[in-house]
DNA sequence: TATATTTACGAACGGTCGGTCGTTTTGTAG
DNA sequence: CTACAAAACGACCGACCGTTCGTAAATATA
């Protein structure tokens, strides 16, 4: 921990920085960005953002790190306290959903947004952006996965089916809740998973929810 | 039907446009779309736009439309020509993948960019976008709805629900492509419908596909 | 106090954006 | 051929973009 107040204060800027920007980049898409927009909304000056990130696509990776661990602390943590199995993939699905219902991000889901903005588009943004979503899926798997090894579900599951519709109902819901409300939307999103999961459970296995 | 040979070529002109814009918004946005870009593309001067809309708006406007009438001629319209129930449901979800996986579009789904790209951005655009949203949902609800009138699925079912998690599965799928590539993504969206729609479905009717 | 270093700023640059305007080209009609 | 209309163009505009640069303020070290 350093105590070099000129270091403290370039720290604290820089998370300023990264938590506008993260705002905002939902709003007007990661490349939507401006940096004007960006340095308006934090009453700093265009140009002082040149002295934390060497360039604009600098600052997005960085967003998108910042991103990152937002989502590994309100989604992923909270659901690691419950158990290996099916109430972890519940777990996963439910603080996803909470989430994205507590609106901390005004538009949306950073990474489907970032997502569907570079998904045709060379370069290192979609490249990391790719890796996100890799690292993303491959948890989502081994969260099913070890719901068939620790015997909650049946053998024969096939757990990226499982993660893949999980995925899904997660992300339709962030894109139908701002149209069908959030009462439905979520309603739908959760209650369809426990209807996929249901049938899939061991006979020593009936914790799940209604 | 004109005969005038300038209305005509003015016509196809606007036609070329739209193709060539409705490609380009798929990869770079509707909004990122930059008419310059469109212009060159085509060998077209970029004032000459003008001449067919009146600004970049009317053009993004006239854009969302073409890519219905597109998404009509390719799903919809084919998908109506099964008979209504589940087999006409299912029907839509295989030609929507089908659609996705022709790449006839290089960004994937426009609608689904599209929506993500103004889900926060209040507008003409956002609110175009929203209608389009809203009619699909409500024609995907409605022939859920049939499948149940129709007596194909068990009369408890939930067409909002059903319809929900066929949009799931097909938004996913456009996502997970790049990345998962096409057989195991469109062969988890088509499994993953049929094993949900299976335990749906009455004594009655059993033609689901493998 | 003198000297570095980090942080932040204002002014300016080239480039691209959406958009305007007057003109030329292409085609129709009398 | 003349008169007219639609389509397309080239030149240009102000605004904003990302970026650079020289400088000033804040904070450390000696």
């Amino acid at each position: 921990m350093t105590q070099d107040g000129r270091l403290i204060r370039g720290e604290r800027t820089r998370a300023a920085v990264l938590d506008q920007a993260l705002l905002l980049a939902t709003v007007s898409g990661l490349d939507g960005l401006s940096l004007s927009q960006v340095a308006d909304a934090l009453g700093v000056s265009k140009s002082g953002l040149f002295a934390h990130w060497r360039s604009k696509e600098a600052l997005q990776l960085a967003v998108i790190g910042h991103a990152r661990e937002q989502w590994t602390a309100r989604v992923v943590r909270p659901a690691l306290e419950s158990p290996p199995g099916v109430r972890r993939l519940w777990a996963l699905h439910d603080h996803r959903l909470g989430f994205y219902e507590s609106r901390v991000l005004p538009g949306g889901c950073f990474f489907a947004n970032a997502h569907f903005e570079f998904n045709a588009r060379p370069g290192v943004l979609r490249d990391r952006l790719a890796t996100e979503q890799h690292d993303w899926m491959a948890f989502l798997i081994r969260v099913a996965t070890e719901a068939v090894t620790v015997g909650d579900l049946r053998p024969g599951t096939d757990p990226g089916e499982l993660a893949y519709v999980t995925e899904s109902l997660g992300v339709c819901a962030v894109m139908q809740a701002p149209l069908l409300g959030d009462a439905l939307t979520f309603g739908h999103a959760r209650r369809a998973l426990l209807d996929h999961l249901r049938p899939l459970t061991t006979t020593s296995f009936s914790e799940l929810p209604t």
